[in-house]
DNA sequence: AAAGGCATGTAAGGTGTTACATGATTGT
DNA sequence: ACAATCATGTAACACCTTACATGCCTTT
């Protein structure tokens, strides 16, 4: 069902790198101290990632301090890098993935500009609030189930606020990124 | 750092099976078509994870179908798993859960109905709501950080408004569990 | 009697975590 | 000279995913 090629770590890996080449050093640096959070700072997941996606071509590691025992490698992105990425940025958002992938949606979105033109922003956003509303209605009825306790009630409550505030920042975001880009008048 | 014994999706299953005795099957099925959502659906991980905890003594199976070869077993919560699911539940709420691991609070939350009292309860959604705020005020001033990009900068967004929403949520689901305990006059 | 859902389980494979080991650079 | 930080990497281990295998039960 997944046609991802690589993991959620390594598309944040080639983002990560597509804005500023990066060793993998600063890499995990980012993660830990920038509010990405847990995409991991761990060396035992960085530094495997960043290997598997130079062999696969799909980033190339420029070594400095060659002479050394310890090389430091900075990354930057191929074009085959590049099309990796621009492919799992560009699918429309399905009510799936609200369901079970909203956070890697917001890294997609923060790392997709830049990569994807203003109109294909425009669908992903629109795509997003519309998941976001046939979704809420899926799981609206379970607040009237009546073998729902308390706490569930109170927690799906939560997530559907949550959703629900997501849908409106998705529409305002919308707003501003095709603001400077005004209706032409008939 | 972290001294869990268990896996979220370990205290998942002992938290339902604590609110009625379920058969492997049936916890699949509850993570599946609830909005409990992904802490997974897939028998590789279920039953796995309830061989340990049978294995450990925090569940026993009680065999339906004894005479079979495919034997029904449906597990219910011994005292040490009881005991096990509390400890996980009880922790107040940091800024660290906040920044790594606001689902699996709200996991806790929802599986607490019946095993914490109304003050741990208070307790949990009071640190909840102070925890946000903090973490919320050590992210805010990436918002004006020079580098922040477009995207960067409406994602970070999006994130503190989840939080405060999830504030907001903790103080109101804490008025209406303390409501019917009204103060008594002095 | 066949199909489809109920129900339990295993095997292979990949990934992430933790802990450790090592080397280089900078500040005191 | 020493400590702290920068920087890269590995090994052991646990876990989850996917795919598969198997058997029971109900409906048509």
């Amino acid at each position: 069902m997944s046609n991802r090629l690589l993991t959620t770590l390594a598309y944040a890996l080639l983002g990560l790198i597509h804005q500023a080449p990066l060793s993998g050093y600063a890499l995990m640096r980012t993660f830990q101290t920038t509010p990405m959070g847990p995409y991991s700072g761990s060396p035992g997941a960085v530094y495997p990632a960043l290997g598997k996606l130079d062999r696969a071509g799909l980033i190339r590691g420029k070594v400095e301090r060659q002479a050394s025992l310890r090389p430091r490698r900075v990354y930057h992105l191929t074009t085959k890098g590049r099309d990796a990425l621009r492919q799992w940025l560009l699918p429309a958002v399905t009510a799936d993935d609200i369901a079970c992938r909203v956070p890697e949606l917001m890294l997609r979105f923060a790392l997709m500009e830049g990569l994807l033109n203003r109109s294909e922003v425009s669908r992903f956003l629109k795509t997003m609030a519309q998941a976001i509303d046939e979704y809420v209605a899926s799981i609206e009825p379970f607040l009237q189930a009546p073998d729902m306790t308390q706490h569930g009630r109170l927690a799906l409550q939560s997530g559907i606020e949550e959703l629900r505030g997501r849908a409106v920042w998705a529409r305002r975001a919308l707003r501003e990124i095709t603001a400077g880009r005004p209706k032409r008048k008939p």
